[in-house]
DNA sequence: GACTTTTAAATGTCAGACAATTAAAAAATG
DNA sequence: CATTTTTTAATTGTCTGACATTTAAAAGTC
């Protein structure tokens, strides 16, 4: 691991890098310790403060982890499915909202995802996930619901069918653009009428995952992402009335 | 924004999470600047050096930018797609090499994602993309080509097939898949007659996208994973073959 | 007015100290 | 000898103060 002396970057940005590099080319391995702060002050003839900003950098994107103590130090971490799940969550959420992504292109990405989830969630599906598809339409079924609490299950709804394919790949790929939509859907408020029909179609989804029916599955997916920009189409039209108002 | 002085976690951590819910919950806006070091120190109680330590963190993620010079500072990112798609590609492929992904598995993930952008490309892709696909065949058939290069048009072929969807967030969500398989696909070394079966799917997927024809699309990616799994398994049969004899 | 110089504010880096934590070694205890 | 307690040493976490470097704005010069 060597850093260019004359480079413009910050020494910081340059020990992460080189550090992250020997992490991605197996240099490093899996909960290998790496030098003491102070054996990498010699390392790269830097003062502690800057090899501590470089660690922190690569610790913000678990990279690695820190234990304090004697035997401590720093360890290269195992990035686990279960981290880097919300890490994408944030990023895509972030993305979505600072990049004025359309409501219809977010559903249009998060629905296409979704229907390539649903042929092998049919074929695969546990009793577990069925189950809980099962309990969050009944959980949706309840009058005093508020808004926010509808589309939580939603999301867990839409999860566990993720889920159902049993690929960790597809879950943690998912898991972004299907919790990202959380906020944009927050701004839909959901009536008795919709709420009924969003949960008519979920029952279809649950009973066609249930019967191993992929077609089925893809048809009900299909008339609820209609469905949905159908109601954002009319939330949207009725705010619009009411501000001209 | 405030820190728990009871809690156990380490000071830097807190201030970078309050400073990233700031972000999150819009509280601090795109390009706003952050108050100087000195300000933090003085808000947070903290020395310099923690508060440093907690914008490396966030500037590891993207969140801030830091300028020097007078009337520099830290400031808010805008998170852009072209950001996020080194670091999606980074994690996902370190997931897949440290958690031991079996090559089906992430296979499968990459072309159900992939199909599913397939019908939103035949329906929208511009000439750009077809140029970019019709060039990507063209390298694939060189003679001469070593594998990684090889691997390396395919990978691009497959982004322009995504990016033909014209949706970023499908795209930024594949970018993940897609190139984080370049690793495992490199692992195979493709036969002259392979790589002729490979560019003959490729041309198949390029013609019906050219068409507008999502069905032929989505056979013609069918097809490609099946022989990209039997591929595989032929290449481990013969290395199995190899190490035993 | 256009150019140059100076200044001040901000981040980047360094050096050294002490605090807090923790595992292992050493000592005490029964 | 086995177990418990104490000590020690290594390591990260935090603090303080200094200086270097960069940069935009202010001041000065022609």
């Amino acid at each position: 691991m060597k850093i260019d002396p004359n480079s413009s970057a910050d020494l910081s940005v340059q020990i992460a890098q080189a550090i992250k590099d020997a992490i991605i080319s197996g240099k490093l391995i899996v909960d290998e310790r790496l030098p003491s702060e102070t054996e990498l002050c010699d390392q790269f003839q830097v003062s502690r403060s800057t090899v501590r900003e470089a660690l922190k950098r690569l610790a913000a994107q678990s990279l690695i982890r820190t234990q304090r103590g004697a035997s401590g130090g720093a360890f290269v971490n195992r990035l686990s499915f279960e981290d880097a799940y919300p890490q994408q969550v944030t990023t895509s959420t972030l993305l979505l909202s600072m990049n004025a992504v359309s409501f219809d292109t977010a559903c249009e990405a998060r629905f296409a995802l979704e229907r390539a989830c649903a042929p092998l969630s049919a074929a695969r599906r546990s009793p577990d996930h069925l189950a809980t598809m099962r309990a969050e339409i009944v959980r949706q079924s309840q009058p005093g619901l508020t808004d926010e609490a509808f589309c939580a299950s939603d999301v867990a709804f839409h999860r566990a069918l993720v889920d159902g394919a049993d690929n960790p790949v597809l879950s943690y790929q998912l898991a972004g653009a299907v919790e990202a939509m959380q906020p944009l859907m927050n701004m839909i408020t959901f009536t008795a009428r919709s709420r009924e029909e969003i949960v008519a179609l979920h029952t279809r989804i649950a009973d066609a995952i249930e019967g191993h029916d992929a077609t089925a599955a893809d048809e009900a997916l299909q008339e609820l992402t209609s469905y949905t920009l159908t109601l954002k189409d009319s939330v949207m039209a009725a705010r619009a009335a009411r501000d001209n108002r």
